[in-house]
DNA sequence: TAACACCTGTTC
DNA sequence: GAACAGGTGTTA
């Protein structure tokens, strides 16, 4: 989403003149967004992207397949087009769980962001007996981790995922501190992780799905031991670790 | 806190 | 036909 908003960023000062909905059964509700709208500022919240319109706010939510593309002419299957005063914003959702909402006022239950500071997080993890790898998802405590990052953050700090969160040791603890950060920067710098859909602004993918060392490596060496890297399921998502050097 | 719902597509 | 997929919101 860091990589998207940051390719979104021309679009301050543009104004949206029409909105067409060419998909009904998208979740979009724009209703009640009047225009023309100025966008004044784009920004991400946690995986939010929102557009701060000269009257309320436009949020979106590309939940797995969700691409939003600027460009000249309105994208092949889009499901949405935002018709800029100059260019063309396509909504394009393969799955139709992305989404896209008009609001007068913001409020998004969030949070702290991952890459500001972070000396609140050991007090936070003594409050949770979740295991850490869903605590680290879960938007309310920490926002923008989903389940690519936590996996290769969990891999980097060198702790089992399923360990109970207030389980962790001061050193642990450190270890984890370091990796967020260090994590989501890399992925940022190789502009995010493209297995399928993922595409920036621009409609490139991104590059970091070639350093992952754990997601979606069921099987394969690890690269710091070669034990097999494993995959159990946590929340209902797939996560994978290494049992080895994840303790 | 777990299961399921929302959707569609790909791969085994 | 089943399993899996960058996520979250609701329900039991």
């Amino acid at each position: 989403m860091e990589t998207i908003v940051r390719g979104l960023k021309p679009l301050e000062g543009r104004t949206i003149v029409r909105a067409v909905v060419v998909d009904g059964k998208l979740r979009p509700s724009l209703s009640g967004m009047r225009l023309p709208r100025e966008i004044r500022r784009v920004r991400r919240r946690g995986k939010y992207i929102v557009f701060s319109l000269d009257r309320g706010f436009l949020v979106f939510h590309l939940r797995m397949t969700g691409q939003l593309v600027l460009e000249g002419s309105p994208a092949d299957g889009a499901r949405a087009v935002f018709v800029l005063d100059e260019g063309f914003l396509s909504f394009r959702d393969r799955r139709r769980l992305a989404t896209a909402e008009y609001s007068r006022e913001l409020r998004l239950e969030l949070g702290p962001e991952p890459l500001k500071d972070l000396s609140w997080l050991p007090g936070a993890l003594k409050a949770s007996r979740r295991p850490i790898k869903l605590w680290l998802m879960d938007q309310r405590n920490i926002a923008g981790i989903g389940n690519i990052y936590a996996a290769e953050i969990l891999f980097s700090a060198g702790i089992d995922p399923r360990r109970p969160a207030n389980s962790l040791r001061s050193g642990e603890v450190r270890r984890l501190m370091e990796a967020i950060p260090a994590v989501l920067e890399a992925a940022i710098a190789h502009r995010g992780t493209t297995f399928s859909d993922y595409r920036d602004a621009s409609g490139s993918p991104g590059g970091f799905q070639k350093l992952l060392r754990v997601y979606q490596r069921a099987g394969e060496p690890c690269p710091r031991c070669g034990t097999p890297i494993q995959r159990v399921e946590l929340g209902g998502r797939g996560t994978y670790f290494c049992p080895r050097c994840q303790k």
